[in-house]
This record gives structure tokens, sequence and C-alpha cells, in this order.
DNA sequence: CCACTTAGTAAAGGCGGTCTACTAACAAAC
DNA sequence: GTTTGTTAGTAGACCGCCTTTACTAAGTGG
């Protein structure tokens, strides 16, 4: 039974949305791109023949051939020599990044008091760590202490460094502007561009939490098709990874999750509100709850922190269809009866097909996942690598 | 203080994660994607001079006006005559998209009963409109009816079809492939590529609520960077759309927020478990609950309900950071009390930053979302514009 | 030793953009 | 009425990028 009905129907569209900055690509472009691809896989895949990346990205040999021969040029690549193993047909050569030529320099602004600094390979490797005590400096005095601080650190490197990634507490645009950045009394403030241009290296600048789950997410193997890495400490963070993108949000504020209304006419905020996720979740605040309890109390009482925890995670589990969330923070308080908790919790409030699959478990990078996350940062933004 | 720690930290990485798909990207990639840029300006902007579209895309008055020859020559775009208006210089010659020259056809299976579908022209006019009773087939029987059903559509058209766009309830993934629509009873099934194949036309599937979530944003003038539809019929189902594109999530079930529990101990559910946000959100739910009701007590009811839903959007919302949630659905239930409370609800349990520029009002494309977010899908995928 | 296989390179060709230089068509100034 | 200046649009030369085709190089296996 068709029912033909010809309509009219006026549409009420309004054609003319926002802003679609979508820019033009050029050939170039292009090029960059593919040069990405093959510096993605030997990143990935360790040292691999010509012909083989060929296969693997679909690309002719001929071309493979002229990209690496400019990457080797340019000191990112090398050949390592004749594939071992005998096969048929003539063997192949090698060729594979050179990570440990290059180095990384990150910045971890999270802690109020030190700014925490490393030098690291292009694999992650720790080279040099170096910290520094913020002694209450804050607004321009403090970016100067963190411009000198980038410049020990770079001139601490054992090898040219290709960029400079930071961490940092706020509110943070895609170009690295500060939105607003209370504790350090930053508001609108161009960090990345300042500090390019006062170190002359390319310096990438994102929210803390956020690129914790960039670090987890490549150095620490984690999903990257559905990842939310809770960070707790002080606070409480996240950062999000859907459909292998970072999410930055409507207003850069992404990730904000510690100061959700967790517990109705809860505990008083910092924020000034009453319940918030901080107020149970945070270290301080766990810390405090298993004060002087013993064993099984202290478990139960982090049980139900993990229930609380679980009850607000579930609805965002479930809209993004996530595949893992990890925990990063003190593993004393958080991997135990606080973990299985949220993962049951979240199994339990969430339908089969969203909460079989989900794994709840500890990040794996412990304190460094924001430095980790900064060279990340580093590493996509300058060779187009995660 | 600078405290060096020269360490040896041995990084435990897991370089070798997941799938990267990435693929290779060529010149003609470029021009595909520079060719979307100029429709998608004429399609948002109107018709545009050779000179302004130069200008708005950063690409030379050469280049546009290659590429427009050549989309004048497909007979998407046509000359229109000189601007009006006297200016310096010579007059330019206005090109537009012929938005009326070709037409789209959807279609809704979100109805288990009747398969709604529609010929709409390209900037989303209703053209035709048929339904089709279902009369209980499913699995291959129903995907004959819905052959049956577009080629009707299809010779309904006025103008050549540029393609099929269809939205179903179910997990789908990026290519069209039902995973599963248990009421349907497909499971793993290449729909998108079978109607492609049967219609000889390009066909795109994808899941109806995650498409609610494009109709509204191109047709709707929705965010784009921060953007949740919630579809509320039977069932209760989610679109997402956060930095200018629609979430997948890792099993291509995101959205899926209608069996998040919601109430402790609450209503059974069709889905086995109890108080899922179903029970309380869906049409049958609300309409039994306010059922005899004098306004006060019902708009109490529907209020209560728009807290519940207020608390399970909270962590989402800020978790995406999103500017705008959108209920469609009959409005005599949601938007009121209902919509007001979790509007409400939302802004006091999430931080002012994130709260303070949400918006929740109801859906602006009303039953049509479906439809019209089906349009978008074959827009989008071909001719790049949305 | 020779066929076969595989790796890598060289040369030619096609596509896609830019830059430069041109013509076309108007307004305003003299 | 001519000149000047401005803007729109096009033609040709050029460069970058990838592909196709054809080649050389270097091994295995009969």
């Amino acid at each position: 039974m068709t029912t033909a009905v010809t309509g009219t129907t006026a549409a009420r569209r309004r054609l003319s949305s926002g802003l679609r900055p979508t820019s033009k690509v050029l050939p170039e472009h292009a090029r960059a791109h593919n040069r990405s691809l093959v510096l993605q896989q030997l990143f990935h895949e360790g040292p691999t023949s010509r012909a083989d990346l060929a296969r693997a990205t679909s690309l002719t040999r001929v071309t493979i051939s002229d990209l690496v021969s400019v990457l080797i040029a340019e000191g990112l690549v090398e050949e390592l020599g004749v594939r071992p193993g005998q096969r048929v047909g003539k063997p192949a050569i090698l060729v594979g990044m050179r990570t440990s030529a290059y180095q990384i320099v990150s910045v971890d602004l999270t802690d109020d008091e030190v700014i925490r600094g490393a030098v690291l390979t292009l694999t992650g490797d720790f080279v040099v760590r170096q910290s520094l005590a913020v002694q209450g400096r804050s607004g321009d005095d403090l970016v100067d202490l963190l411009t000198r601080f980038c410049r020990g650190l770079i001139a601490a490197a054992t090898q040219p460094v290709i960029g400079v990634g930071i961490g940092s507490p706020g509110v943070i645009d895609a170009a690295g502007r500060v939105i607003e950045a209370p504790n350090r009394r930053w508001y609108d403030l161009p960090l990345a561009d300042q500090l390019t241009d006062r170190l002359g290296l390319a310096v990438h600048v994102a929210n803390d939490a956020n690129i914790a789950a960039l670090g987890e997410f490549t150095f620490g193997g984690a999903s990257g098709t559905g990842l939310l890495v809770l960070t707790v400490g002080e606070g409480v963070g996240a950062g999000i990874m859907v459909d292998g993108a970072r999410i930055h949000g409507h207003g850069d504020a992404a990730g904000e999750l510690g100061h959700v209304t967790v517990v109705d006419d809860g505990e008083p905020c910092a924020c000034g509100r009453r319940g918030c996720l901080e107020t149970v979740l945070s270290v301080p605040a766990l810390r405090r709850a298993v004060d002087g309890l013993d064993t099984d109390a202290s478990d139960a009482v982090l049980a139900s922190v993990g229930r609380i925890l679980g009850i607000a995670l579930a609805p965002v589990v479930s809209a993004l269809n996530l595949a893992e969330v990890l925990i990063s923070g003190p593993a004393d308080l958080l991997d135990g009866p606080l973990r299985e908790a949220a993962l049951d919790t979240v199994r339990t409030r969430t339908m089969p097909v969203i909460g079989s699959g989900l794994q709840v478990r500890m990040a794996t990078l412990d304190e460094d996942v924001v430095l980790a996350g900064a060279a990340v940062l580093v590493l996509s933004g300058q060779l187009g690598v995660s």
C-alpha cells in the first residue's frame, strides 16, 4: 500500500550555519600526508623495506623510494642493511626511523607548585627529567619562568629537538591559546605562539588531562576509537579520544568531568557548588575518606566512590560507545574496589552491546602520562605520527 | 632550583597499537576536496561570483574558474547572470548550485510498522512523500520490500537522483553495513552495498538517531561543534556531533542512550533490565505517566522526568563540552516542564563554563529529522556538502 | 646455467595547482 | 570623451606529485 503524498512542506531550514573552516588542499598537502603515512608506518611497525611500505600504504614503490630518500636526506630515516632471512628475489633493504636521533621536550604544568619537564626520544623514552618550583608565580612571570625552563631542557637534550609539548590545566584551544587557566592567572594567552617565537622551536600546548589520553593511546596501547582517560590527582580531569581523534568540544573545554554533580547535597567543592565528582574522587578526598579505616571499611568506602563514578560514566560510555576507560592516579586508592565497582556499575547500567566490551583499567604511564601526551602532541604536530 | 634527574625510565610502551587505516592521498583527492569546498560555499552562501569563491576558499581565480567550468559541465552549477548593484570594475557573474535540478531519495526505517520515504531537493525541500506498511516483514524479505520502495521513490523523482540515504535503527558501521538490527532481523548485512548494486545508485545507510543530528546540523542550523540530538519516540536514541564530525564510537553504537539506567530499581524495560531511560522518557511511557492527570500534576511528572534526563545528560554535556542538546519528539510532552527541568538540571550539575553556554531546545525538523538526516548523508557522501 | 621472483630506480606522462600576464568591463576623475 | 583605476575572468608557462612502464639488481630453485 503506497500512499503518495506529493507535498510542498516548506522546509524551515537555516542553511547558512556556523563556521565551516575546511581549507583548500594542494598536491603538496597530499605529499605531506603520504610522508606522514610512511613515518607512521615506520614508527609503529619498526624497520620495513620500501617495497613493504608501498604495499602498506598502497602507494607505488617509486613514490615510496622518493619519499624515503627525502626522509633520509632530512636525517629522520636511515637504511639498516639487508633484511635477514632468506627469501626468493632481491633482498630487501630495511629502512627505519631514527627514533633516537631526535628528541622532544615535554612540560607538565598540572601541579600548581612545581613544573615538571623531560627530554624524550621519539619513542617516548625519557632521557632527562627536570623540575622547578613555581614559588607562587603566575601570569607573565610564569610564562617567563616557563620559557627559561624550556630553554634549560632544550639545552639538556643530547640530540636535536623537534619540538616542545606542554600540558597545562585550563581551557586551551586547538592553536595552543590558553582561553583561561585561573590557577595560573592566564586569560586569553597565545602561549604556544609566544613560546614558539621565544624558543625558535615549534611549541604545542593543550589541556593536561586531554593529552593524557593521547599519551595512553600512543605509548600505552589504548584504543583510539573509544577511550576516556580519567586523571585523578588534586582535581579530576578527563581526556577523550573517539573515532581516532581527540575531542576538543564546543568551547575547547571537553573532559571537564571533575565538576559534574554526582552527590546531591554533597560536600562543598572548591568551585563553589556541592557534590562535584572532585569532592569524592580527588586524591585528597579519597585519602581523607579512608584515613584511619581498616581494610574492609576502606574497601567499602572506595567501592562506594567507584559506584558513584560508574553512575556518572555510564551515560558517557553509552553516548560515545567507549572501548576503554583508563584511570590515572595512585593505584593504592584507585586500582582495587574503586575501579572494580566503577566497572561493575557501568556494566549493569548500560546495555550489553555497550558495557560488555568495555574495559576499565588503570592507566599504564602513571605520573608520566601528561609528559608522554605532550610528546605525542609534538610527534603528531611535527611528524604526523601518533 | 633545577633538579636534573637523568633518567633511564624504561618506557613500557606498546607502540604497535590498533588499526590506523588512514590511506594515501593523491592530487585528485585534493581536487575532489577543493571541488567540495566550492560546492559547500555555493550551498551555504547561495549564488557567488568566481572571484568571491576564490577569496573564500583561498584558491586562485584560475583554479576556481576551472572547477566551476567542470561543475557547470556536470550540470551541478549554472551561471545566473551579472550580479546586480553597481560597483567599480567588471561586473561579476554569479554562479549558483542547481539545487532543484537534482534530487535525493530518503528513507526512514525508524518505525517498525511503516517505511517512510521522500524525494527531496538538494536544499532539503520535500518533493514527494511515500510510505509503505511493513506488514511484519523482516530479514531478506524486508530488504526486497525496501528495494522496491526505493525504486518507487526513484521513479517518483522529477529530477535525476544523486543518491539514496537510509536511516535505520540498529548498529551500522561507516560503510553502511548493518551489524545488528534485531527488530528487522538484520545481522551483519551489507545493506548499503546490496542496495547500491540493486538500484544502480549510491546508497548510504546509517543509524536513524545518529543522522538526526546531521539533519539538525545542516537543515536546522544546529551547532556542529557540540551537538546532541535526542530522539524520543517508541524508544530513545541519540546522535552526536562534536568538532564538526558525527561520532561513530568503538563499535559503531554511539548514541545508545535509551538503555542507560537512570532509575534504581525502576520499571522493567523491554531490554530485560530495569530503570532504563526509555522506561521513563519514551513516548508511550510519558503518555502513560500523564494519562488522566490534570495540568499541574502532569507538569510535575514531566519535570521529574526532565530532571532524570538532566542527571543523565550532565556527564555527557561536560565530557563533550556540548553547545546544544536538541530534543526531537512530540512537543506537547517534551517542550515544556520536561525540557526546562532538563536544562535547569544540567546547568546546576555542571560547572558554569560548561552549563552556561548550553542550550536545550526542541529539534526544528519534527518527524522529518531522519529523512532530512538521510538526505545529508547523501549530500555529504556524493557532493561533500553538509 | 637459466628461469623465476622480488627490490629498487629511471624516464615519460598526466593531473592539479600557482604565477604571471593578458583581455574585458565597468566607475570616477579630468 | 578620454584617461585612470579597479575588479572579473582566462590563457600559457611552470612546478610538484604520483603513476605507468620499462629497466637493472640480486637473490632462490630446478
